[in-house]
DNA sequence: TTTATGAGTGAGTGATTACTTACTTCGTAG
DNA sequence: CTACGAAGTAAGTAATCACTCACTCATAAA
């Protein structure tokens, strides 16, 4: 559950868990630092002494997570990557789609607090713009001409085709984690749905 | 800008214009009451001559925006209107999202608190369960099996036809009015484009 | 054994919170 | 002209907020 240890007391990875259980039920300012030690079990004094402030626990908590999103797609050769081992677009949904449905299943809470909390905490908002933004969206709009030029795409603006896609892959993943989480999804069969909307939409063939 | 006047003094305008403002910046629990006090000009006090507390205040902007974006699905003959009107499903995506466009667009950051404060307040849950699911799902859903047996959509669960295509119209009003606002959308061009998506998708003819 | 260090503590700190209360002001019905 | 209720207010209230500080304790190097 907790983050990577590493030289972090019990008591600490206690901290974290009991923040980021908080702060998902409640949001980040609904929640008081007096909760957070109630949870974990700990004296209030005991998050101060790792964490200076009440942000920088939530800091601490959230920015890891938005690295590891970005992590897959500012690989040097992931243009390559997916050039030589997609033969085809949907190939390329495909894979986009299961590989981000299990990150955002696997750090589901903290991604659920990165979400509510972007729009309120410039530090964040930054680190969307400076990080996310150019090293995401150039690679795959790479990858969107590359099938451009092999005749497998439509041709409008990459942007679009991009949100397009993004819309529909977001709308899945919403839908199935925080929506109708209890729902009896099958992944591989929506997965392959959502794919085969991308490319066909909804008119009978 | 303010609600729809109707007995409401100046200064009433003022608070809940105030309010308004201030959720939108730093969400709910991050708004003191008198900070909207001082940003309407008011007395702390004046604020609880009109609202018990601050959370009546807080409901009382919210909730009247979801009885609006109910009120054209509940319509008695809805279904029979499109039925009528609408000789196929794509003047009906048209319709349905420009209508909704234009309905954001209006009560845009009402719609940004709505949003933002849906997951902490049970209140709000249980309308959003009781209204806007049932009535809005059930009137689509017919309208969606009409074109169904008129062949003009794919054999899928209605309700996967709907989130697909609320994904898809979602994402562009999502986009246009929140990520990127200062944009030069060209509206008509967006809605066609996204409609023709839902019909066909990506893929060349 | 002594000493030093860092984790952990709990009783504080002043500031701020949502909300109250006693009061004034004012428009209007009688 | 008066009386009354609603609108508005300034000065409170107790509770809670994020954060601090003086302290204990355990471990381990000296």
């Amino acid at each position: 559950m907790s983050e990577d240890d590493e030289k972090m007391t019990e008591k600490q990875i206690r901290i974290i868990d009991a923040a980021v259980e908080s702060f998902a039920q409640k949001g980040y300012s609904a929640t008081s630092t007096s909760e957070i030690a109630k949870r974990a079990g700990v004296a209030e004094g005991t998050i101060f002494r790792h964490y200076k402030t009440k942000k920088e626990l939530f800091l601490s908590i959230v920015t890891p997570v938005i690295a590891k999103f970005v992590a897959p797609f500012v690989l040097r050769d992931f243009y390559q990557l997916f050039e030589e081992q997609y033969e085809s677009f949907p190939d390329f949904l495909r894979a986009v789609l299961r590989n981000r449905l299990t990150f955002v299943m696997k750090n589901g809470p903290v991604i659920k607090i990165l979400l509510h909390e972007i729009p309120f905490h410039e530090e964040l908002r930054q680190q969307f713009k400076e990080q996310v933004f150019p090293q995401v969206a150039g690679p795959i709009e790479r990858i969107i001409v590359h099938f451009q030029e092999r005749g497998e795409l439509i041709d409008l603006a990459p942007s679009t085709l991009i949100r397009l896609s993004i819309s529909v892959m977001a709308g899945y993943i919403i839908t199935r984690c925080y929506i109708l989480p209890d729902n009896a999804w099958d992944d591989e069969k929506e997965v392959e749905l959502a794919v085969q909307f991308i490319m066909h939409g909804l008119s009978p063939t």
